[in-house]
DNA sequence: TGACTTTTTTCAAGATATATACTATGTATT
DNA sequence: AATACATAGTATATATCTTGAAAAAAGTCA
């Protein structure tokens, strides 16, 4: 029941500077010629869109390729100067600010530590108003070449104007981050969980490229899941799914900090690992403790991996996806010594067929890439809808 | 990541017939003036793209509609008759055959048994080519009538030209039905899971209606899911997503009949159930038996409503679907008589926020909607792409 | 019968992609 | 140095498409 769209032949027009420029961005540098064959678009429409481009100063000239007899290709690419994103990551212990060009690299940062417990919302957006202001500062990029704010917080954000947020850990409930933030700039907002935002970030630039159907597990103190369809992140009904930390995967069992019991979070969730071997928990050491269970070989992370393998066996069997990518910085932690019998346990207690066409492999872009991945929410639609310029005609109200 | 395509401008043409012929299936005769409403079309265009539809018979009229001073308008629907979709339902007890016209009204039908254990290929493939020589002759319809035939198989379905399947049950691996059945006939051929295809019955026809994501989940002798995302069907990256009867509720648990341990089909699946109560296997009764366990409130069937409401908890956890169908002969047993409890298992079970927003219904086609579903296959295919009439073009050579 | 209302069609205008012919810009050869 | 050749990119003509406005169609109501 897919349903088709698509109107006026304006939206041809729209639709084929979408293709044409979301092929610059991800393949790089490219001829005219190469993206005749990559789109499918005829050499004619390709040279009118990208003039098109190059006018908007979307795209500029980069440079040319020889050739063995001809003319010779001029390479295009996306003008990574034409706009910036922001990207947001409001964590447990501090709000980052990241400022990015087009090419995604940082050109300016500002963190702010939060207190434990200290998560008011007032606070966190005073911090995230003022990080703006300071990375725009830091880089000298106006207002106005600004193409968005992407926000990845903790918890629930149904999507929405408002952008409510149902955050547990954040004592947040039905929070209008959205609109609490647009009273203090006019930048355009997309606020996203977190951990959806670090497996786009994964996606694009990590681990995940080039996958159209896959999983970015992520486990750090909480287990989430980043599900990709089709190339694109499932969000479902309200912009909850993937919650994969709270399935039972041991009814009955342990209970979990959520108060339910046999959540796969109670056993694999790093705090859980912790409390299993009778340590204590500590925000601050948390990492080294987890680092030496491992390097100690104890029982308890066997019983983990074990745990682990079946989560990600649940995950293959219900989404057949092609690509598995554990993150966060307890599933890297466990991975980069344990991967091996993390896929063993996987292929205990996953069907064979689905198992086999799925490769598990770890993170690339380390546990702080959740700004990165919010700033792709805001070049996520900007590849989408670039008609002239939305941000700027945006800015200038 | 989402990639948009399209190019020319006759695919606007062929997407808006698409959109138009859609929503005249879907929502029944109507007029072109709702049609504009509906559609976000113009007038004109509404009344071009029709003009088409009706000069190729592919929707008729259909009666005027009385105005309160104007000019009446002009109902007007798919032409019923316009063409057939053969479905197929291959399940263990027997192979059938059903041919649908475009309003999924029952013209004829054709049953063979298979022996238990007799799922040879040669015979099943002789049984479906047999059976659609039946329904043809007994309805009268022609073969270049016949938009396509879809199928719906035990197992593992890979897409592709030849239609790989993989089937324990049957002791099929990697059989190219799809290439076979093709040897027999010309018909265009469409092949899936029989779950899913029963899936879609019930998101077209069923308790499922109007839903974007939702998830079927059907219980018989095994356990399946049929996963709806943005209202189409996932199948992931080889056509196998949704397997949830193998997905590990109680890790080291029970054995199950894949050979792993602690699966949900282990608990509640039917075979499971009884077995469990320590009921002899018997194909012919279990129905009964599993009724009578029910209606005596025998323990195992708490057991097992504990073991099912987790099971869809962890759905709505991952899925976030707005709807959770039950389905299969075991489930709507055990949902006719202990929905409400189910619920509360899966209340218990699941964050708030995802299951406040997610109804458990109980599927409405009953366990013989694979062949319906199937059929679906077909028709969704025809929605999609009627340039002229691919079917007859294709059975014309 | 004629005014009015509502639905549907017609028609001209504007926009698009493509194919084909053409121009631009290099290398290889004489 | 001049010419032929090869490849990249652009301009033009053509066929479609959607749309908005005007016109036509098909009724009701007084």
């Amino acid at each position: 029941m897919a349903r088709p769209e698509r109107r006026t032949v304006r939206d041809l027009r729209k639709g084929n500077r979408a293709v044409l420029l979301r092929a610059l961005y991800f393949v790089g540098p490219t001829s005219r010629h190469e993206l005749t064959a990559l789109t499918g678009l005829s050499a004619a429409t390709v040279s009118n869109v990208t003039g098109d481009l190059l006018s908007d100063n979307v795209i500029v000239e980069a440079g040319l390729v020889d050739s063995d007899g001809g003319r010779p290709r001029v390479l295009l690419r996306v003008n990574p100067v034409h706009g910036y994103a922001i990207g947001v990551d409001v964590g447990e212990t501090h709000v980052r600010v990241e400022l990015f060009d087009l090419d995604m690299n940082e050109k300016a940062k500002a963190e702010f530590a939060l207190r434990p417990g200290g998560h008011e919302v007032e606070l966190v957006v005073r911090h995230i108003l003022a990080g703006i202001e300071a990375v725009l500062a830091d880089s000298g990029v106006a207002p106005g070449q600004v193409l968005g704010v992407g926000v990845g917080v903790p918890g629930i954000v149904e999507s929405g104007p408002d952008a409510l947020i149902h955050a547990q850990t954040f004592g947040w409930d039905a929070v209008p981050l959205g609109a609490l933030l647009r009273e203090g700039t006019s930048l355009p907002l997309y606020v996203d969980n977190g951990a959806k935002t670090m497996g786009q970030a994964e996606l694009w630039f990590g681990a995940g490229r080039g996958s159209r159907n896959a999983v970015i597990a992520l486990i750090g103190s909480g287990v989430g899941a980043s599900i990709i369809t089709d190339g694109v992140t499932y969000r479902g009904a309200n912009s909850s799914a993937g919650e994969w930390g709270h399935t039972k995967i041991a009814l009955g069992g342990r209970t979990c900090r959520c108060g339910g019991r046999g959540c796969l979070e109670a056993y694999i969730g790093a705090e859980a690992i912790l409390e299993r071997a009778g340590l204590p928990l500590d925000t601050a050491t948390e990492q080294a403790q987890l680092a030496e269970l491992v390097r100690s070989g104890s029982p308890v992370i066997d019983e983990t991996v074990e745990y682990l393998g079946a989560g990600l066996a649940n995950l293959i069997n219900l989404f057949n996806p092609e690509r598995i990518v554990v993150g966060g910085w307890a599933g890297l932690t466990l991975g980069h010594h344990l991967l091996t019998k993390i896929k063993k346990a996987a292929a205990e207690n996953c069907l064979t067929q689905p198992f086999s066409t799925a490769s598990i492999v770890l993170g690339r872009l380390g546990p702080d890439a959740v700004a990165l991945g919010a700033a792709t929410l805001v070049i996520e639609e900007f590849l989408l809808n670039n008609t002239t310029s939305p941000a700027r005609e945006a800015a200038a109200l």
